[in-house]
RNA sequence: GGGCGAAUAGCUCAGGGGUCCAGAGCGCCUGCCUUACAAGCAGGAAGUCGGGGGUUCGAAUCCCUCUUCGCCCACCA
């Protein structure tokens, strides 16, 4: 690209696909296991195969990205994990869903063989497009270990790790209650039925006692419900064994309200006696803690299962005839009317409360008996625990690691297993021969059953996702071969991710990996924030308030998707994007992006015939600007340094946005101006520094903003490594870093901004040319004043700037924070009255200041306790101050106020 | 029921004992198409740092409390 040929305005459409081929093909993403280099390792967060990029997987991969380019550029071999997530039920149901429109037929009806081989046709289909997505927005992944859970080798991981954990006694196989998903049809995890508020009614309910001889009236026992339709399920009553009301109501008998059905009263501690009527029905095959009282009661208890798969009212003989395959929610009001009817339905009241749904498709859960496998999670628990207390995991923001921490010690056993047919078929096989009920847990069939010879067939479950997400740092390198890539990359180091997360995947990873590696699978996890529109509400495909990235990619550009998202997201707050402003909302990033791109164009214009770098030329020639942009660039590399260090992306963002537009294009472009220009000597050291220092701030901006840096990069003239991407990080030089020069200049930039308040205030035209004059405060004011006397000539738009000039005439004062007095003589222009005004509310503010700062310095307390150099600090303010209103007065004499 | 977070300019947020007479971006007001950039330049207005109490020589910053929002966990059916 030739200099000349840089449109005023970036358009990043014109580059980005180029830009991201280059980096392909020069292999910048591809890890190399035989690198000697120290590693660094991302893991993706894996998307859904069949997911489509939104903003919280824009925001997600951003950081990784920039983290990853960050350390690539430090000179770790950087690995970047990419792949995606069969996700189990999603994917299920979105085929399943495709195919009932296309050719309204359901799952059973093509069976279980063709109805897998649809899945895998959407998602050989759907599989690249987010992978493509992640390019789009510059992603760094290294493309050639792509992994998807459902692969070959992972698979076999998969099912290694279930086969391995039952024969260490870790998964066992159980009659529970489990989250029952009625329209997925399937059970969930804990963490996969998640609470949310329900308006519900709480029903009264008179079960009439039956052992006695008067059937009405007074003698039923009433219990609250809030699920009457399970009471066809109830095998007794409970109430508090401590609980004076109901004394003497133990061992009776009452009958099921509509059936024929008799059952006891017992007792039980675990009764609230302050709910309801705090006597409680006991369904144990349709509510967990039922179960568990059930299981406690002295006797044999049936646990009838009165609901079924479906949801609907069970063909059961204990369920009334006339509710028998009733929906169940149909059922619940039917039931309520019959007992209306009867005149056992004492009241009913509205209750809100918190039921769990399906994480997937929002029903209710159904909590049901039934049989299946769980993983035994406290002995995985443990070694996870004691990483993270003994500082081995790390959290940023820290009060993630609580959440992390008490989960882990609250855990109770994993329900792996679903009835669906994507995913991970279980590796049992279950033998039913002649009451023989043995199953054997392998990796290939047995044959036939090891115990009665019997034939097998294999377990018609499926694996949770998270099953085999919990692998994904290791498995995707191959385990459990002992694999080059295994061996050189994990442990990995950091994951990012949203807090939603932490249960589903970033404790179970931890778990797995400690458990199957010996070592944890990261060392930092970095939570961020979760994308949300301007009333805070979490972007969704329901709520319509989504933004596409893509959309945005195209619009603005990625890097200023990029720029915006990461400056909008400090640790630990959410991001908030108004998806009705896309303008707006993506201006910060554009605009500094065609900022970079215009100061870029400037230096490449007048770059010409530069050969001689920075360090060549003798500091001597370097003049008071020059010392200052260098020692302001140490200061950029320094902060943005720390900032990505410390996960603080949007600093490391402001950083540049500051350096590039406030100090570098601001100031020092202008500054430069004549030298390059010819208007003065020194063109070439000027050219050499500005270059040097533009190839700077590339490099700083490059993890946030890649595109259009390494597009400049590639632009500039002079002897460096060919692609930004792989470009060394830079290192602060600290003979550069020149308090002096930062100290001076900023009494420069004081001297200008002075003069030019003053141009406005009096409305001189811009074009109109005038004559200030300063009496500095100090010889390092003198120095720097007549060292930029030409640029503030320039930058003030002054004929000429007297140094140390009389002072007289009429004219605007004003003093500057180092008590140097400016004074701009305009005659006529000047409302005497106004300047006085203005002079005197000046004098006011400093009063008050020096009031407050005197005051401070005669409480001894403070001088005597407070440290010596804040004590000191104070005396400068007070000296200063006490400069400047000297010379205010002096003005405010002089105008005669 | 338990826990966590947030409250600072109209909006989104920095700042987490003195370096801040309280900052940024966007928005707003005034003036400019000044040969890198109008996606820009220059200047400006705007905040009792949610209320109350306390600790301290000193509080936006630490502690307590209240209010309001948000999130997570939880077997009161």
């Amino acid at each position: 690209m030739t200099t000349t040929k840089l449109a005023p305005r970036y358009d990043p459409s014109a580059i980005e696909t180029d830009i991201y081929r280059r980096w392909l093909n020069a292999g910048v993403f591809t890890a190399d296991v035989q690198s000697r280099a120290d590693p660094y390792v991302i893991v993706i967060p894996p998307p859904n195969v069949t997911a489509v990029l939104h903003m919280g997987h824009g925001l997600n991969n951003t950081i990784q990205d920039v983290l990853i380019r960050f350390e690539r550029m430090r000179g770790r071999e950087a690995l970047w994990l990419p792949g995606t997530d069969h996700a189990g039920i999603a994917t299920q149901n979105v085929v399943e869903r495709l195919i009932a429109q296309k050719e309204d037929k359901g799952r059973h009806d093509l069976g279980r063989d063709r109805f897998v081989e649809r899945v895998w046709e959407h998602v050989r289909e759907t599989g690249d497009t987010i992978l493509d997505q992640l390019k789009a927005i510059g992603s760094s992944c290294d493309w050639s270990r792509t992994r998807f859970t459902l692969d070959e080798e992972y698979s076999h991981a998969v099912l290694k790790v279930f086969v391995d954990l039952f024969h260490q006694g870790l998964i066992y196989r159980g009659y529970r209650v489990i989250h029952w998903c009625p329209r997925c049809h399937t059970a969930l995890s804990d963490e996969e039925a998640e609470f949310r508020d329900r308006d519900d009614h709480l029903f009264y309910i008179g079960y009439p006692l039956s052992d006695t001889a008067e059937r009405r009236g007074t003698d039923f026992v009433v219990v609250a419900t809030t699920r009457p339709e399970t009471m066809f399920g109830d095998v007794a009553l409970v109430f508090h064994p401590e609980d004076e009301r109901y004394r003497g109501l133990e061992g009776r008998l009452v009958r099921i309200p509509l059936t024929d059905v008799d059952i006891p009263i017992a007792v039980s501690a675990r009764v609230e006696r302050e709910f309801g009527t705090a006597m409680l029905k006991v369904t144990p095959a349709h509510d967990a803690n039922d179960f568990e009282i059930a299981n406690e009661l002295e006797g044999e208890y049936a646990m009838p299962v009165v609901i079924d798969a479906a949801g609907d009212m069970a063909d059961d003989p204990r369920v009334p005839t006339a509710l028998r395959g009733l929906e169940r929610y149909a059922a619940r009001d039917k039931a309520v009317a019959m007992l209306e009817a009867e005149g056992l339905l004492e009241r009913m009241e509205p209750y809100r409360h918190a039921v769990r749904h399906c994480y997937r498709c929002h029903t209710v859960v159904e909590p049901r008996l039934s049989d299946q496998w769980f993983v035994k999670m406290k002995p995985l628990a443990e070694p996870a625990l004691r990483a993270y207390r003994e500082g081995r995991l790390k959290f940023v923001p820290e009060r993630w690691g609580g959440v992390y921490e008490n989960w882990l010690t609250e855990i109770r056993d994993w329900n792996i297993s679903r009835q669906l047919w994507w995913g991970h078929r279980i590796p049992a096989w279950h033998c039913e021969h002649n009451g023989c009920r043995h199953i054997t847990v392998a990796l290939e069939t047995p044959g036939v059953c090891p115990q009665c010879g019997g034939s097998v067939s294999q377990d018609e479950d499926v694996l949770d996702t998270w099953f085999s997400s919990w692998l994904w740092p290791f498995a995707t390198m191959g385990w459990p071969q002992q694999t080059k890539d295994l061996q050189r990359f994990y442990p990995g180091h950091t994951l990012a991710t949203a807090a939603e997360i932490i249960f589903f995947w970033v404790a179970r990873m931890v778990m797995a990996g400690y458990h199957f590696m010996g070592e944890r699978p990261f060392e930092t996890v970095y939570i961020h924030g979760t994308v949300r529109d301007t009333l805070h509400r979490k972007m969704s495909k329901s709520l319509g308030n989504g933004i596409d990235p893509i959309e945005v990619v195209g619009l603005y550009g990625a890097d200023a998707l990029r720029f915006t998202v990461v400056a909008g997201a400090p640790v630990g707050t959410d991001v908030i994007l108004d998806p009705d402003d896309l303008e707006t909302t993506f201006a910060s990033g554009r605009n500094f992006a065609n900022k970079l791109w215009n100061v870029a164009r400037f230096i490449l214009t007048n770059l010409e015939g530069t050969t001689v770098p920075w360090q060549h030329w003798d500091p001597a020639q370097f003049e008071l600007a020059d010392r200052w942009i260098l020692s302001r660039a140490q200061q950029a590399i320094v902060d943005t340094t720390e900032a990505l260090e410390r996960f603080r992306l949007n600093d490391a963002a402001n950083t540049g946005y500051h350096f590039v537009w406030d100090e570098l294009a601001d100031w020092y472009v202008e500054q430069v101006k004549p030298r390059l220009y010819g208007a003065t000597p020194g063109g070439d050291v000027a050219r050499a520094i500005l270059s040097h220092v533009f190839e700077t701030a590339l490099r700083l901006l490059h993890p946030i903003m890649p595109f259009i840096t390494e597009e400049l990069w590639a632009s500039l003239p002079g002897e460096r490594e060919s692609i930004l991407a792989n470009a060394a990080w830079p290192t602060p030089n600290s003979t550069l870093v020149d308090g002096e020069a930062e100290d001076r200049f900023g009494r420069v930039q004081a001297l200008v901004y002075a003069v030019r308040s003053v141009r406005a205030e009096y409305h001189v035209p811009p074009a109109t040319q005038i004559h200030a004059e300063v009496q500095p405060a100090s010889t390092e004011a003198l120095e720097a004043f007549n060292a930029e006397q030409r640029t503030i000539e320039r930058l003030a738009k002054l004929t000429t700037l007297a140094v140390n000039g009389s002072g007289e005439g009429i004219g605007a004062h004003q003093v500057l924070p180092d008590g140097s007095a400016v004074f701009v003589p305009l005659g006529d222009a000047i409302d005497v009255a106004k300047e006085c005004g203005r002079l005197r509310s000046e004098m006011e503010r400093l009063n008050t200041q020096l009031a407050g700062v005197t005051r401070k310095l005669a409480n001894d307390h403070f001088v005597k306790r407070a440290p010596p150099d804040v004590v000191e600090r104070e005396r400068d303010k007070e000296r200063s101050w006490r400069e400047q209103r000297d010379t205010l007065s002096t003005k405010l004499r002089a105008l005669g106020c």
